[in-house]
DNA sequence: TAATTCACTTGCCAAATGGCAAGAAAATTA
DNA sequence: TAATTTTCTTGCCATTTGGCAAGTGAATTA
C-alpha cells in the first residue's frame, strides 16, 4: 500500500495533491538492527512502513531495556515529540526485520500542510486511532495474567510474535523472557 | 481555572471568541456516584472538570469492572468515541466524588469549530497530551511490581489515591484489592 | 439510635511469576 | 567449517500476588 492510498483512506486526495505527495517523497531501507532513530536525537522526519517491523525501546530508571511499541506496515515509524515538537527523543526506533519505508522529511511536510488541505487533520486522526489502539491493548495487558497477555498479543501482532525476538517481546508485556519461554512451551503442547 | 483561560493555553484567543465560548456552554453539578454517561448510550456533550473526580470503567470479558481513566480538573470529561464518532459508549463515565463542570454542546462545539480559528486542531492537540501522558503511565505500571505501581500511581494523582475507593484503583492498577490494601499497609509503616 | 449494607483488612494457603545458573540451540563471525 | 557469541530453554527455589473466608470498621438507611 502507498502513502497516497494510505492516506486517502481518510480523505479524499486530488489527482495534484497525490502528485505533490509522489514528487516529494523518499524510499529507504533499513537493515535489521539499524536504527531510524537515536535516543536523544532530533528527528526532521518521518516514515510510512512500506514492509518490516519497527520497534521503540528505552531504558527505566533501572537501567533495563524496553520495548514499548512495535510499528508494522501501514503504520508510521517516528518520534511525535521529537517530530513535531522537535525535543531530543528520549527512546530509540530500531528496525527489527529489514524493512522499507517512505520518507517524508520535514520541508516535505511543512509543504503537505500549506497545500494539501486537511493533511495536518488527517495525520492527527491518524495518530489519535493508534494512541487509542495501543492504550487499550496496554489496558488488557494490565487486567489478566501472563498467559492470556500474550496470547492476546499473539492474535492482535501475530507477524511481530514470530519475528521479534523474545526478549523485546516479553518486556513490551511486562514479564520475564523467561515466563514468556515457558508460557510459548504451554502454548505449544495444547 | 475557566474553559476560556485553559484552552488559552493552547491558542490565543480573541475577546469575542472568549465571548463566543462563554455564552455557549453551561454548568452543571454531578453528585458522587452520578454518570455523565452510561456504557451503550451516544453522547452529545463534552465536559470540562472544574472541580471533582470522574473516572470512566467498563466490564471485561470475565465481566469484571474496570476503572480504566480517572478524569480530575482541568481536563475533559466524555467519550471521543461517543462524541466524534457518534458511537454508542462501551464504558461509563462517573463521578466519584461531587463534580462541577462545564458543558459544551454538540451544537456549541460545532459553532466553536466554524467561528474559532484552530479550534478543532487544539482540541486535537489536548486529546493527543492526554493519551500520550496515559500510555506512558501504563507502561510504566506494566514493568514494575505493584508496590511501585501503586507508588507512581501516589505521585501522579495523590488526589485521586485519596479520594477514590480502593477497588477503582486496584482495578486500575491491574491488582487485587486485597493486594493494594496490604501495599498501603506496608507503605504505612515506613 | 439501631440495623443494615458496603468497603476494607487480614490470615491462610495456592498459584503465578521472578531470579539465577547451567545448558542447548541458533546466529554470527572468523 | 569451526569458533564464538548471542538467544533461548529449563530446573530449582524464592518472592510476589491471587483467592477465599472471616472479621472489622465505616457509611448509609430505616
Amino acid at each position: 500500500m502507498t502513502l497516497t492510498e494510505f492516506i486517502g483512506t481518510y480523505q479524499t486526495l486530488t489527482k495534484e495533491e497525490k502528485d505533490l505527495i509522489n514528487k516529494n517523497i523518499t524510499f529507504r531501507k533499513f537493515n535489521a538492527k539499524e536504527y531510524f532513530l537515536e535516543s536523544g536525537n532530533r528527528s526532521n522526519e518521518i516514515g510510512f512502513i512500506l514492509s518490516g517491523i519497527f520497534r521503540y525501546f528505552f531504558y527505566d530508571s533501572n537501567g533495563k531495556e524496553i520495548t514499548a511499541h512495535f510499528m508494522i506496515e501501514k503504520e508510521f515509524v517516528g518520534s511525535a515529540t521529537s517530530f513535531f515538537e522537535y525535543m531530543p527523543s528520549s527512546g530509540s526506533l530500531q528496525a527489527i526485520t529489514d524493512c522499507e519505508i517512505i520518507v517524508i522529511s520535514r520541508q516535505s511536510w511543512e509543504l503537505f500542510c500549506r497545500d494539501i488541505k486537511n493533511w495536518e487533520n488527517s495525520f492527527q486522526k491518524i495518530l489519535n486511532e493508534v494512541l487509542i489502539k495501543k492504550t487499550n491493548f496496554q489496558r488488557g495487558l494490565l487486567n489478566t495474567d501472563a498467559k492470556t497477555a500474550y496470547l492476546k498479543f499473539l492474535n492482535t501482532y501475530p507477524n511481530v510474535a514470530q519475528k521479534a525476538p523474545l526478549n523485546y517481546i516479553a518486556s513490551f508485556l511486562g514479564i520475564t523472557p523467561f515466563s514468556l519461554s515457558r508460557i510459548r512451551k504451554a502454548i505449544a503442547s495444547l
